[in-house]
DNA sequence: CCTTGACGTGTCAATATTGGAATGTAAGGT
DNA sequence: ACCTTACATTCCAATATTGACACGTCAAGG
């Protein structure tokens, strides 16, 4: 139910109607907690109903600017104080588990294609961190934090997708010299029992 | 829709039934693609209506064991080789954006919490490393990929909360110092404008 | 005047996810 | 025999998410 917290927190921040939300999780939400039109006029209905906003006023095309009440500024700190995180879901890592299914040479191609999306998002993100201290003002603190994180995660996934594919290039090549020459290479060489990795606890 | 293809490439390794899947979605991918035995059941009726499994044999306790059939392969494959990237979502990442809610203590002790708990994961995966390699044989290379993916994620995680707690609390230093003495702690301080961090595409 | 584009809200159906309950079976130990 | 634990499936209601579609308004330029 974060979606809930999203827009509390930008609203903590100052009024806005639907479409002023909607604008930021097209932006800077973008990658953290995506939201459609849909999503963000029903939970604005659902949370005044609640009495965590409230409809400050009415602007010129039928805009309903909304506000935080104090009831929601109490459920926005106890989110951020009392509630677990919750469960990741990572759909790059799973084709990983899966990467046996194709060939070394299709493998190789998707981790190559990984390190240049994360090359690619890293990339977007110093564009973003330039453009924000020279345009607009040193970030907040926490923007701050929050562009580092970016900035880390890309940086580590690039670096990880070079060397998976580079690993992976190794185990081809390891598994091509202990079969008869001319055998397959269709990568079933590669595929032995599923691995048991991903473990550890979120909480 | 990715619950479907780690179901089917989970069966493409070998066939099983609902129960042996939900073992491994509790354990191996509890922090790829988590789910529960709701989804689980519904999607293995909806994957043989659908042609990609079909039912292979009836065990003691009406256990049903499923199988991959060439349908379900190709439609992996093409998940594998064709789809995009997902959107992401982060529960995390989205606590830092709003941070200024909280006062710079306990923003700080937030961080800290945040350290411990990829420290912790970071502790459990050396373990399943540990344990995979030396009982039950090396790991396939896509779960060794997977494992190191595990390992340098919670790294970074855990070296950047460390990071932001320290940045936090410098901060915090130097609007203590920008203030006149006796100015309220509450944090407000830091609190000047929502970043607008964290763009940059997945595809 | 007319068109285009940005502004703005609302509703709908389909699908995905969560969380729980109900039901029963086989195997192993005491 | 009895108990406990692991095995195993099925169904359900509530909520979350996706991806449209429909509707109407204001401002600016040609």
């Amino acid at each position: 139910m974060s979606l809930r917290h999203a827009m509390l927190g930008l609203l903590a921040d100052r009024p806005a109607s639907g479409y002023d939300l909607m604008r930021t999780f097209e932006t800077s939400l973008a990658n953290v907690w995506p939201a459609t039109q849909s999503q963000v006029y029903g939970e604005l209905a659902k949370l005044t109903k609640d009495g965590l906003l409230e409809a400050v006023s009415e602007g010129p095309r039928g805009r309903k600017e909304y506000a935080i009440t104090d009831g929601g500024l109490v459920e926005l700190r106890r989110w951020l104080l009392e509630d677990e995180p919750r469960r990741v879901r990572s759909d790059a890592l799973l084709r990983v588990f899966f990467l046996n299914r194709l060939t070394p040479v299709e493998a190789v191609a998707y981790l190559h294609g990984e390190a240049e999306r994360a090359a690619r998002q890293h990339q977007g993100l110093t564009e973003v961190e330039r453009k924000v201290e020279w345009d607009d003002g040193p970030l907040s603190v926490n923007g701050r934090l929050a562009l580092e994180y970016g900035l880390r995660f890309t940086a580590m996934r690039e670096e990880w997708a070079r060397w998976a594919a580079e690993e992976y290039r190794l185990a081809r090549g390891r598994a091509a010299r202990e079969v008869p020459a001319g055998a397959p290479s269709t990568g079933e060489a590669a595929n032995a029992g599923q691995g048991t990795a991903g473990a550890g606890q979120e909480g």
